[in-house]
DNA sequence: CATCACATTATTGTATGCAAAATTCCACCT
DNA sequence: AGGTGGAATTTTGCATACAATAATGTGATG
């Protein structure tokens, strides 16, 4: 496991570690986290390994109960359909308030970097696409200009990340997103807080159904071997 | 400070009494927290104290770094004016959500709570009035039956608790906030998404302004007291 | 008088040890 | 066979000990 600690703490970096293994998959939702093997497993001792573990508590990635131990949080279809629906209130506040408060130069680099994507959807470079896609978003967090709201977003966007990974590999989709984005974007720039809102709820609810077709696509791959 | 922890460990226990302490102002902005000296102060040892630190770290109620210890957070007015937006922009989605998704049966009882709040307006209770608030929006958080955007909702609303604690005591705030309170229930009433949203936000935009002016009114106190 | 270097102190980060609670396992009984 | 009781084991919670880093103080020097 590399060098050690430059500025971090050992918890610290054990906390992203083990973050970046729930949202990869490499650990399941449902898995036991004990903190003997944990430590082990990391090369540290259990102190580090429960202050990790209580912080991954607190945003809930882990489910850490008095004294039963902590597993990977298993996210229901339910709770994964109200996540969904929380993003999109989120992201589409978030263009509501940066169609209200973003600086001209704010306006013209969130359209030119959309400009750019046009091309990547031309190439159908899914990789870059989605690349894009979250500096696209970031913008708009930022522009809301709160930086209480932007780490909501963020934070449920990190939550979400596992289930959207493959997006834009169903059919059609980067063009459409392309589409959406530009209905945001002309929002925007001409301070239109309600289109603002209302686009960007109708581009995140097809996010959805996007991952909703994908999984379904799964299920029935994996149904029929 | 009473009997030992029942269910909960010391860790969470402290969590708790730090997080009231704080929200009370009992420890104030900016205040050190020094590991040794809670830990004495509370009758444990230092670990609990760095598991409740870190708890209370990941939710923004303290700040921590590395190697330099924690100081409870130091609220900015413009970071206030960011909670308040922000715990608007979220009241007036819950409100959305409430008016799309309620029941019949909880749009009933909403409409009942809220009558009963005439009673105390003409009473002049501001406590009981205060009591009865939290109960009304946070019927309406469930209202919106999303976990996510409710618990998003109550999280900000603990953390403005301490800067709204005297709104009702504004002159004629009480009364205001009733009119207010039977705007967002008509919208929901009929489900009418977009009004719920707009009345709501307007709602939580005045109790800011009623908290600024109680600020303000005390300032000025100050300087001439 | 200010400033820098260095030693001292205080405080945080991590490891380890022990006690209590929960889980597991196994013998025993009905 | 199934269930129950209670040890044995595992695992968590907490305290203490030690190491490393930051803060502080002191004295010398320009």
């Amino acid at each position: 496991m590399q060098s050690d600690s430059p500025a971090q703490t050992r918890a610290e970096w054990l906390a992203g570690e083990l973050a970046d293994a729930i949202l990869t998959g490499e650990l399941a939702p449902g898995a036991r986290l004990d903190e003997t093997g944990l430590a082990a497993r990391y090369g540290v001792s259990r102190t580090p390994v429960r202050e990790a573990l209580r912080q991954l508590a607190t945003t809930g990635l882990i489910d850490a109960k008095p004294r039963r131990g902590a597993t990977v949080t298993h996210v229901t279809s339910a709770q994964l359909e109200e996540l969904f629906v929380a993003m999109g209130e989120i992201e589409a506040t978030c263009a509501r308030l940066a169609a209200m408060s973003m600086t001209p130069i704010e306006r013209r680099r969130l359209a030119s970097l959309h400009q750019a994507m046009a091309e990547i959807v031309e190439r159908g470079d899914e990789s870059a696409y989605a690349d894009a896609n979250v500096r696209f978003h970031s913008t708009i967090y930022k522009g809301a200009h709160n930086g209480i709201v932007a780490e909501i977003a963020s934070s449920l966007r990190r939550r979400l990340a596992p289930f959207r990974r493959a997006q834009f590999r169903a059919e059609g989709r980067l063009r459409l997103s392309y589409a959406e984005h530009d209905a945001v974007v002309q929002a925007i720039a001409r301070g239109d807080a309600v289109q603002a809102h209302t686009t960007m709820l109708h581009h995140v609810s097809l996010v959805e159904d996007a991952v909703d077709q994908l999984a379904l696509a799964a299920s029935e791959r994996r149904i029929r071997g």
